[in-house]
DNA sequence: GCCAACGTTGGC
DNA sequence: GCCAACGTTGGC
């Protein structure tokens, strides 16, 4: 099994959304990196560390798991859709996505700042200035850490 | 195929 | 809301 981490503006998609739909979609992604990942490498059961970017704070907010497999992201094909792609043809789709459905909220973020502070999560690309993708792989290790950090935190 | 201009991401 | 850093586009 595999370990993952996809962000999302809570404004626009948040971890309490999720726990009420169960399931989603995990469309618009749009930068081919973070698509490949989708497509070759995310499998069913994969679990997910969901994290709200541009939030207060920022940080690791719960889990979700793969539930479906790379599968074409059907928002590229509409023309009203914000993440409308109109190069992208219906027998060679551009843009895939996975289904992740909900499984845990964390009693409480484990902000951007927290992460920050640990040595051992210097490699993510997540922590790393500039970084800008939004569906990347985390290592076992690096996940334990943050679901340590979210428990401990629960205990405060 | 280079690279300037542009649009977007996302922390602050 | 600002703006640095990045990925993408398009002129040449």
């Amino acid at each position: 099994m595999n370990y993952w981490l996809v962000k999302s503006e809570p404004e626009e998609f948040s971890i309490s959304l999720l726990k009420k739909k169960r399931t989603t979609g995990w469309e618009g992604v749009r930068n081919y990196l973070a698509r490949n990942y989708m497509r070759d490498f995310m499998k069913n059961g994969d679990l997910v560390l969901f994290y709200h970017s541009n939030a207060e704070p920022s940080g690791v907010a719960g889990i979700a798991r793969v539930s479906q497999e790379s599968h074409p992201d059907p928002s590229q094909f509409e023309r009203h859709s914000d993440y409308y792609d109109p190069k992208s043809k219906r027998e060679s789709p551009t843009w895939m996505m996975v289904e992740l459905e909900f499984v845990e909220e964390f009693p409480a973020i484990v902000a951007l700042e927290v992460l920050k502070e640990q040595k051992s999560l210097e490699d993510m690309p997540l922590v790393k200035k500039g970084t800008r993708l939004s569906v990347m792989p985390v290592k076992p290790a690096e996940f334990e850490l943050i679901l340590k950090l979210a428990k401990a935190k629960t205990k405060a």
